[in-house]
DNA sequence: CCCATGATGCCCT
DNA sequence: GGGCATCATGGGT
C-alpha cells in the first residue's frame, strides 16, 4: 500500500532509515516501473554543513526542503546529473532523505531503455549491474529531471508502497561525497540494506 | 577489483 | 568565479 504524508513527517534519519526496503513506484505516460530502495542518505540542516539548507536561508533552490514533508526535492548536481530527495519532517524544517541506489524490480527492461537507450539483452554485465545504483543513474532509469521537483509523494507519478518485506536489516555507515562538511562528514546518516542476518 | 581524470552547467551552501 | 549529495571510462593490479 501507499505510504501517506505522515511517514514522512519524521526525522530525517528515521524517514532515512525506513525507507531501505521500500518500493519505490515510478508512473508515467503508460510506464509503471517498480524497484527496491536499497541506500538512502538523510539531511538535516539545523545541524548539518552538507545539507543545501545549511544556514536557514531559503533560495529557489532549496525552498522546497523548507516546506511541508511528502515532496520530491530534485537537484542539478555536477552540470550532468539530478539527484532525488523526499522532504522530510514539519513545514519550516529543511530536510530530507536522498535516494542513493534501487534495486530493479518490475520494468527493469524500461530502465535500461532510459538509461542506455538500449535494451536488457543488449547489455554489457556491467551495465545491467548498474542500472539503479546510484543517485544520478537512478534518476535516469527512473526519467526523473527537475521537472519532477515538487511532486507530490502522496500522488500518482513518484510514490513508495510497502509490500511487507522484512527480511533485511539495515548497516548505518557515513555520507558519501562530503569531504567539505567537517564534523557532519562523520555522521552516520547513510543507511544500506543488509539481506544478510 | 582499485584509482585518476574529465565532462559540464547551475548554484551561491 | 569556485565548487559541487556524480558518473563513465580507461588503465593498473
Amino acid at each position: 500500500m501507499k505510504l501517506k504524508r505522515n511517514f514522512y513527517d519524521r526525522d530525517a534519519r528515521v524517514v532515512g532509515e525506513d525507507l531501505i526496503g521500500k518500493i519505490l513506484v515510478r508512473k508515467y505516460d503508460d510506464a509503471v516501473i517498480k524497484s527496491r530502495i536499497v541506500e538512502t542518505e538523510a539531511y538535516i540542516a539545523e545541524i548539518d554543513k552538507a545539507s543545501h539548507g545549511y544556514g536557514g536561508k531559503i533560495t529557489p533552490r532549496t525552498k522546497i526542503m523548507f516546506g511541508p514533508p511528502g515532496f520530491a526535492y530534485v537537484y542539478f548536481i555536477y552540470g550532468m546529473y539530478y539527484c532525488l530527495n523526499f522532504v522530510t519532517e514539519g513545514e519550516g524544517t529543511c530536510s530530507a532523505v536522498l535516494i542513493r541506489a534501487l534495486d530493479p524490480l518490475i520494468n527493469k527492461e524500461e530502465m535500461s531503455l532510459n538509461r542506455y537507450g538500449k535494451q536488457l539483452n543488449e547489455l554489457t554485465k556491467y551495465q545491467r549491474s548498474n542500472i539503479s545504483n546510484g543517485p544520478g543513474k537512478l534518476c535516469n532509469a527512473l526519467k526523473i529531471t527537475k521537472e519532477q521537483n515538487g511532486t507530490d509523494l502522496t500522488g500518482t507519478e513518484i510514490y513508495v508502497e510497502d509490500d511487507g518485506f522484512r527480511n533485511f536489516k539495515v548497516d548505518k555507515s557515513k555520507r558519501i561525497n562530503i569531504d567539505y562538511a567537517e564534523e557532519a562528514k562523520d555522521f552516520l546518516w547513510r543507511y544500506t540494506i543488509n539481506y544478510n542476518s
